[in-house]
DNA sequence: CGAAATGATGAATTGTGTTCATTAAGAGGT
DNA sequence: ACCTCTTAATGAACACAATTCATCATTTCG
């Protein structure tokens, strides 16, 4: 018979039980308070378990947020493919791509702040699964803009990654300053802005159309010419 | 007399040295070490003081951080102005900018990244000197652009905070991808290759001056026209 | 039902930022 | 030159959070 401490009751579950349960106090404590913020003390608490206990599962703290931003950002991008098949255009397509990532970011602030901020700027980030799923995901942008650029409807003199740091560059700064409190945050408009401004960047010079233009008239001033049988000008 | 541990000698310097020496110290370990890896045992020792005395002139280490990084961003500043106003033209105006901010991204890549991650995701940058400063350097891009619009080479119809989003994004997302193995790091092209993206998607659609040549074009037909005494088409 | 294996515990450890009582250096007056 | 008085500098002690590990509880299996 004891009379230390009272030791709390031991429960036992299975690893991928407790894993989640983990997992969910983590995503839940350091969406409320970030990642410096946020004591193991808090997230073991809310989990059930006590602070050692999570060692058991996760190497350290960060790696517990790897994980968790991994869990979360790996079944977001899940039915992005079969949304985007169901999309046709280069600029609706474009539309979607950068509409997708703006709606995560306005529903997600936190998550997405812990991802710029804790796991893209860690060394080791290059061999996260989360850089794998990032740079997939960036991929798929610039097929989009392939496609269009395949299709003859759009520049093939410009450098595919300066496009992607412009449009995803774009997206991140705009909600950086959104979320300190710089103007508002439109989805919808903004997204429609960005495309905008990236397809006329991005789009065959008018000239193009102007000289065609210009072409088809000197003809018709030709026709005129003949007919009236002396030059125009 | 005392048989304790030697104590060290103290010298005494006036307030402004000490903060000078301390912060030049500072600089040099964060360049190294980054934020989190940079101890304060580190920082006082490489300026020959010991770490208790940090804080008769820092409130805290973040503090250093943000006078650090506040001090450099302002000699780096200094000359923009003086600079810029040798330079006529929106494209080539515009260019310099660009080209500068990724001169100095290149120069000081360890500074930068310090500023990307623990000034800006802090909850008080938008109280920060850096948050000014950085705020009128961003609008000296976004009076370029204004020039241009007033001057009726570029489209009036987009939302100014916007391009510079994406400016600015721009750079900082191709720059980060840089930092991670990610391609090249060529200042002179790359910011060619920006400010031709940017401008293109800014200036007045050529589609205007199509339909202005067309305007013009439609006059010379009806004189043509009475010219041949009936209807050309 | 007993023993081995495994999971969970929480007290202890470690490492780092920060505080503060103590001490030394210099300034100013006599 | 001597004696305060003020203030800078010190470094030991503190606080707090991540991480470890010897110990104990629970389950499994013979």
């Amino acid at each position: 018979m004891k009379n230390g401490p009272a030791r709390r009751q031991v429960f036992r579950l299975s690893r991928e039980r407790r894993v989640a349960d983990i997992m969910a106090a983590a995503r839940d404590v350091f969406r409320e308070k970030g990642y410096e913020d946020a004591p193991m003390s808090d997230i073991a608490e809310r989990a059930n378990v006590v602070e050692g206990s999570i060692y058991r599962y996760f190497e350290n703290k960060r790696d517990l947020l790897v994980k968790v931003i991994e869990d979360w950002y790996e079944a977001m991008l899940a039915d992005y493919d079969q949304q985007l098949s169901g999309i046709r255009g280069t600029r609706n397509r474009l539309r979607f791509m950068i509409w997708r990532h703006l709606m995560t970011i306005h529903e997600e602030p936190a998550l997405c702040d812990l991802m710029f901020q804790f796991l893209r700027t860690g060394r080791d980030y290059s061999h996260t699964t989360v850089y794998e799923l990032n740079k997939q995901y960036t991929r798929r942008t610039l097929d989009i803009i392939k496609e269009g650029i395949a299709a003859g409807e759009l520049r093939n003199d410009v450098t595919l990654r300066l496009v992607r740091d412009m449009i995803y560059g774009c997206i991140e700064h705009h909600t950086w300053a959104y979320l300190r409190g710089e103007g508002q945050f439109d989805p919808d408009t903004t997204a429609d802005s960005i495309v905008d401004l990236v397809l006329s960047g991005l789009q065959i010079r008018r000239t193009a159309q102007g000289l065609d233009l210009a072409d088809r008239l000197e003809k018709a001033v030709e026709r005129l010419e003949s007919l009236a049988g002396k030059p125009a000008f």
